[in-house]
DNA sequence: CCGGCTATTATGTATAGACAAATTAACCGG
DNA sequence: CCGGTTAATTTGTCTATACATAATAGCCGG
């Protein structure tokens, strides 16, 4: 005999390796139909038997397909079908220079405003820290093909990020900056239309009560905001698009 | 002696499987910024000595970080921690008449329009499949305690959903109902502000030219698209929020 | 000095076996 | 028939080992 994997009964050379194999049959399963939402799935020493295999391999599809939310497992019980997800969907928001650079469109920024300042109610409110401290406020007009692309508001927590005092943002914009030097580990987004005061229907070069989209974003470092961030787009020309497949990480 | 798990050698009692705890403790050096960015973690082998365990336990470990994006493993070259992801946030997009519950609020729907007809072109280009076929296209109007929420404008593929030409949409709306009825395996989601137009005011109770969030969403099974709609939101009144930690799924 | 071969190394996948924990099912005494 | 104890089942975790695969480092001949 030659060499031949592990000698697999039925395979003698697969592309993929047999986790997955069994992962995706059974994802298939339940995504057809076949298996409908709160049935049983057989145990892992009957698919063991089935697919000729190990249990632990079994046992890796399966806990895979649990954790991506297809399956839901009991001890003793055994696995089930889970039943329909809501809708949740993976939505991408690049940093501005890497979504401009993306579309291949030439990239530059001039900074509006800049205020070191001591924090107000309202700075406290927004970055949602017990007042006192000082503040950097930033305001950016960010541009593709030398088009206004967005309008950037930033509040950012000199308490946690003192190096931003001294930094010109010359050669990179305050978020793509603050995105390479300071580690984050909470993010919140919220997203609402909105109508372009005279202020950002200028800065955009869009008429006056047209409509805009809003996303505003407040990051955390532990318990500490580092920043806020309200990004005003052109309603008309920008837009947000996401792409999602349950069980997403499972088809990489 | 009395039982003792595989009496691991410095831990008597761990709460946390071993693999999840070498996990958390690897994330932790990773979030703090001990070891940066394009760093070497050390080896399975070598892991394996520090925690005390086999390297499948240190592997399922790195895998899982490897898999949520927190570091690079290479085959011969070694595992290394990632560079700082580009934003990404997971946007949870519920199902209308769960979100209006889980608000606490009393939900109602009323269809507007139904009209079963073969595929217009612009049909055809909207649900991004060539013409022929019929379709239903169903507009409905959802309330919140009773205030205008949201105007939906749907078409489905009558090719897809068959079944849907017999459904009356009494007890739960078309988007429900859908979700129930029919597995999806795919989705994409485009947002973006626009101004009411007349309709939309009028349906919504809010002034012509007011700003609105339009969420448009396609839904497939494989290659066929089930269903195309379009949500209109008043966007003072709505917004999409949501959190996110690096690391994602990491901390369930 | 360059290009290709080989050895080494780290990860990827898989196996078989073992014990733990949780929960259901069966049983049994009152 | 009820309630509590016991047994059985299923998943969860872990070990130790083995071979595969990819990529680097080093060697060696031309």
């Amino acid at each position: 005999m030659a060499k031949g994997k592990f000698d697999s009964v039925s395979d003698p050379v697969s592309p993929l390796p047999r986790y997955l194999e069994i992962q995706r049959d059974l994802q298939a399963r339940i995504a057809s139909g076949q298996w409908v939402p709160g049935s049983r799935v057989p145990a892992e020493h009957e698919l063991q038997a089935q697919y000729h295999c190990s249990r632990m391999t079994v046992n890796k599809a399966l806990s895979a397909l649990a954790k991506a939310g297809l399956i839901i497992r009991r001890r003793r019980s055994g696995s089930f079908v889970a039943m329909p997800r809501s809708q949740e969907t993976i939505l991408n928001i690049q940093d501005i220079k890497a979504e401009i650079l993306a579309k291949g469109k030439a990239y530059r920024f001039e900074i509006l405003t800049r205020q070191e300042r001591a924090m107000t109610t309202d700075d406290a409110l927004q970055l949602r820290v017990t007042p006192g401290g000082q503040v950097l406020a930033i305001s950016v007009r960010h541009f593709a093909n030398e088009f206004p692309f967005v309008v950037e508001d930033r509040l950012m927590n000199l308490a946690i990020v003192p190096a931003a005092r001294d930094e010109p943002f010359i050669v990179s914009p305050p978020g793509t900056w603050l995105l390479d030097v300071v580690p984050w580990t909470n993010a919140e987004h919220v997203i609402h239309a909105e109508l372009a005061d005279q202020r950002i229907a200028t800065l955009l070069g869009i008429p006056k009560k047209s409509a805009c989209l809003a996303i505003e974003r407040r990051t955390w470092q532990g318990d500490a905001t580092i920043t806020w961030v309200r990004l005003t787009y052109p309603g008309d020309r920008h837009q947000l698009t996401s792409h999602f497949r349950p069980g997403g990480p499972l088809i990489p």
